[in-house]
RNA sequence: GGGCGGUUAGCUCAGCCGGGAGAGCGCUUGCCUUACAAGCAAGAUGUCGGCGGUUCGAUCCCGUCACCGCCCA
């Protein structure tokens, strides 16, 4: 060792270690997997027995940083890819970014506005180049923040799904559901939105309850004056384009008046009256008016009924050439004037105060248009039939299950998804129309010479640009080398998990599903592990609105990386929503540091220790080692196991658990004396042997925790091989395990608690040593105590232990604890007070009477014994003789004291 | 309207197959004990949301109600 290590600081600075060790793997290529070893001829010479492990990362949007978000489910990606690669597997894990149509032009667009630019000032290309100077700038910034996470990625099989590779997966996919006929074209009702200029899909649509009006509108029916038919509506603007009403075929109010007509208001202009059993009875007046052309149920409606579409606005909400007098004007204020025109017209019954949720655009929240247009759309039902299937028969496995559910619903309901965006950022729809005949030309090899039916050469691609998600509902595969069949797509796909956020389980996992599922013929992903979401401390969702969000840089600048993704996976349930808490953070940086001062304090007595040297003396394993080395594999066990289950928390909880309150705690309080060297050289030896074995393998257990300071004090600890992330998995050995030492050290160390709660009740101060006298029954725990003698002493500032028999006769001035059958007893006469040792014996007793009472009622109960399983009976029974055995020592204790 | 999650110590949360409830932080007391005061030792604290049911036994299973949050329509 050289000098350095054993003067490392009292204080562990993260800020010195988390830089320089990502560095250093990433140069060493330690990230990378088999393919970096690929040989020239052939696939994977040196693949693992294991075989393979894959994730893809969920790729982050370039529209800006990163946020804890994206940091807890990239830990969670490490942490597997981490565990899985010590284990042996051929583990990779591919890195990329998305580059988020809708979201990132509107942030460029933003940006130009600033400069009081709009896009239109540019024209697409020149526009075009700004986006990627954008993504540039945040692409360069995630992946920085990536490593500053400690993200174990292979950053050189890195995608991004405008890059090459990824449009070219596109098109094909296009291409090829085009031909197979589940790609179309139709006029639909989509969800415009008047800010983006363009439409968006169901599921971007967020629907907020907002408190609104309804009106209540007379429709004169026609030739029958003074009748009228009440319609209850949200927005009467949308009447200008009304169709028919409708009212419920089985509604009495309105039978006789199906077939007629009404006038409609303002517009002058006959309507029929319907029927339609989607009209509900209880709602309004039960008549509806239908306006096919803005709202969605119309529409449905309109198509049943072969009603008219007219469209009364245009692409920015504006009344147009449709709406009459009104043409103009914003749908806001033609609301306005249409509500006072017919209030002057008489034609208002009346207006009440409505809830109700009204859909806003995901991205800007203006409130969204349904619109009728023309757009491109996958056919769903065909596609979403293997994906249900795949999720039913288990080939995708959500973790935790319950979100199979969600999954399942969307799945079962799904609509055709409107697939075209108007927007310029993204990946341009690969169809032509030729300008001569109206020829549809779908192209995945790009702009056709001419046009296939009549020759023309005046070909225009379709302006339009897809669905963000359609690119990365094909991450899976496209980043793998689809459509070219190549060695990382047959050996590494499907991939073994998704690590995501609960709430892209319909936008993401679903697609991905089902387009994996049609084009690869496999599910991409065996198991889908789901996290929650990252709250505010006061339970709130972090948004830019609220301007709650939190920069993980920031916290890694305060905390450490390490710090970071430990607090991040532990404290909560899988699946469950975390509230983001600095005081956790603190709890965390105590414990990277009381890791550190362990390993410090190894160092300290590990400086003349060769673990290779040979001949050296080296004593038996005593009760501390064998115990520690017990728990240590015990730890190790069930670490293996909850990482295999995906409980990352339960197994960060254990790795804390064991290192501080075992191992500090204990065994090393247990060895300071034979480090010290107060008792033989290879007792000492041994100790170090296993100081440094269990510490080391230790800090590999929390290594895809805390990556960063496990290598730094791995590699001054005694060690093998070049870095901790690569050496073999501790999974721990059954055989290690010794349930004879566990059991011996809990009875030492109930003794030493026993005493030091004696001492600290009666005030006896660390300082002051005590004589212990201990009485046992059995031989057994005779020797073992005799064994123990200089721990007890160390551990309970005891001199003078006197060890003896239950028989023997019993200190009268002292102060006493029963621990499992071994009577405990201080002589502390002219030191505390014999009257409050009394009250506190008279206290213990009636609580022990308390408990022999509730246990004699249990065991009393005939159908307890009779039904309860023999060992539960067994233990109750065993509980009420041992407090019946302390009663009878207290009462015998009291005795003494006399009354 | 439908679905999902939650309600456990002052706060944030764990709690497996039903056998009498835990952690971290905070709090109280005593300690600068030669790894760590970002520490050590010893403590205190619960109608496990309400009501009903099943059971020998319910924080856990079933029903129901209340409140909070999310998703879908």
């Amino acid at each position: 060792m050289e000098d350095e290590n054993k003067n490392l600081s009292t204080v562990y600075d993260p800020k010195q270690v988390e830089d320089r060790w990502y560095q250093s793997w990433r140069e060493k290529g330690y990230f990378k997997g088999p393919k970096a070893r690929k040989a020239a001829d052939g696939a994977f010479p040196d693949k693992s027995p294991k075989g393979p492990f894959s994730i893809v990362m969920p790729p982050p949007n370039v529209t800006g940083s990163l946020h804890l978000g994206h940091a807890i489910d990239n830990t969670m990606q490490d942490i597997l890819t981490r565990f899985r690669r010590m284990q042996g597997y051929d583990a990779l894990w591919l890195p990329g970014t998305d580059h988020a149509g809708i979201a990132t032009q509107a942030k460029v667009e933003e940006a130009l506005a600033q400069e009081g630019v709009s896009k239109y000032d540019l024209g697409r290309e020149k526009f075009l180049e700004q986006v990627w100077d954008w993504k540039d700038k945040y692409h360069s910034r995630i992946v920085k923040q990536l490593g500053t996470l400690g993200c174990s990625c292979d950053w050189d099989r890195e995608r991004f799904t405008l890059d090459e590779g990824c449009s070219k997966a596109v098109q094909e996919v296009f291409a090829s559901l085009y031909e197979k006929g589940l790609i179309y074209q139709g006029n639909y009702l989509i969800n415009w939105c008047p800010k983006c200029q363009t439409t968006i899909s169901d599921i971007e649509v967020e629907h907020e309850d907002e408190g609104g009006h309804l009106w209540h509108i007379r429709y004169p029916v026609k030739d029958e004056p003074g009748r009228y038919l009440v319609v209850a509506t949200t927005r009467p603007e949308t009447m200008l384009g009304d169709t028919a009403v409708a009212v419920h075929p089985e509604d009495p109010r309105y039978t006789g008046l199906v077939g007629k007509t009404v006038i409609l208001p303002l517009m002058d202009k006959e309507i029929p009256i319907i029927a339609d059993t989607m009209v509900d009875l209880e709602f309004g007046t039960g008549a509806v008016k239908i306006t096919p052309a803005h709202d969605i149920n119309d529409f449905e409606t309109g198509l049943r009924h072969n009603l008219e579409q007219i469209a009364v606005m245009d692409k920015e909400a504006k009344m147009n050439g449709l709406a009459g007098k009104y043409e103009g004007l914003d749908r806001y204020e033609a609301r306005k004037r249409i509500v006072a025109d017919l209030e002057a017209l008489g034609l208002l019954e009346k207006i009440q105060e409505h809830q109700h949720a009204v859909g806003h655009c995901y991205r800007c929240d203006t409130t969204v248009e349904p619109m009728i247009s023309k757009q491109w759309f996958v056919k769903m039902k065909p596609l979403a039939e293997p994906a249900l299937q795949a999720v039913q028969d288990g080939r995708i496995r959500f973790v935790p299950a319950r979100f199979s559910k969600v999954y399942t619903n969307w799945m079962e309901n799904v609509r055709d998804w409107c697939i075209s965006r108007q927007l310029w950022w993204g990946h341009r729809i690969p169809v032509w129309y030729c300008q001569d005949c109206g020829e549809v030309i779908c192209s995945k090899e790009g702009a056709p010479a001419a046009c296939p039916k009549c020759g023309s050469q005046k070909l225009v691609q379709d302006p339009d640009v897809l669905d963000t998600w359609f690119s990365s509902g094909l991450w899976p595969f496209s980043t793998m080398g689809w459509p070219e069949n190549t060695d990382d797509l047959n050996y590494y796909y499907p991939t073994s998990v998704l690590v995501t956020g609960r709430d892209i389980i319909f936008f993401w996992v679903a697609r991905m599903a089902f387009l994996g599922l049609e084009f690869m013929g496999k599910q991409p992903f065996h198991d889908v592990l789901i996290h929650g979401l990252i709250l505010d401390a006061q339970g709130r969702k972090m948004s830019k609105s609220l301007g709650n969000g939190i920069d993980p840089i920031e916290i890694i600048e305060a905390y450490g990386a390490d710090t970071l993704r430990f607090t991040l996976v532990t404290g909560n349930t899988p699946g469950n929503d975390l509230r983001f808490q600095k005081e956790r953070l603190e709890g965390t940086k105590n414990f990277c540091n009381k890791i550190w001062n362990a390993s410090r304090f190894a160092l300290m007595h590990l400086a003349d220790y060769d673990e290779n040297a040979g001949g050296a003396e080296l004593a038996e394993p005593d009760l501390a080692d064998r115990w520690i080395i017990s728990r240590y594999n015990r730890t190790a066990l069930e670490v293996t196991q909850a990482l295999e289950e995906y409980d990352l928390g339960v197994a960060a909880q254990r790795i804390y658990e064991f290192l501080w309150d075992e191992f500090c705690d204990w065994y090393i309080e247990l060895i300071k004396p034979r480090l010290y060297g107060k008792e033989s050289a290879a007792s000492r030896r041994r100790a170090q042997k296993t100081l440094a074995e269990t510490l080391r393998g230790t800090l590999s257990l929390l290594h895809p925790f805390m990556p960063f300071i496990t290598e730094e004090l791995w590699q001054h600890l005694p060690h093998q091989g070049e870095t901790i992330m690569l050496t073999a998995w501790a999974s721990g050995d059954r055989a290690l395990l010794d349930e004879t030492a566990e059991e011996a050290m809990a009875l030492v160390m109930e003794a030493v608690k026993a005493v030091r709660n004696l001492r600290s009740q009666f005030n006896v101060g660390p300082g002051k040593k005590a004589d212990l006298i201990m009485l046992a029954g059995d031989d057994e725990t005779k020797t073992l105590l005799a064994s123990c003698r200089s721990y007890l002493a160390n551990l309970a500032s005891a001199e003078n232990i006197t060890l003896g028999d239950l028989s023997d006769e019993k200190p009268g001035q002292a102060v006493t604890a029963l621990v499992r059958g071994i009577e405990i007893y201080l002589p502390l006469a002219g030191l505390v007070d014999m009257q409050a040792e009394k009250a506190r014996l008279q206290k213990e007793g009636d609580k022990v009477k308390g408990e022999i009472k509730a246990l004699e009622g249990k065991l009393g109960n005939a159908g307890f014994r009779a039904k309860a399983p023999a060992e539960v009976v067994a233990k109750e029974e065993e509980k009420l003789a041992d407090a019946r055995y302390r009663l009878q020592a207290l009462e015998a204790r009291l005795a003494i004291f006399g009354n």
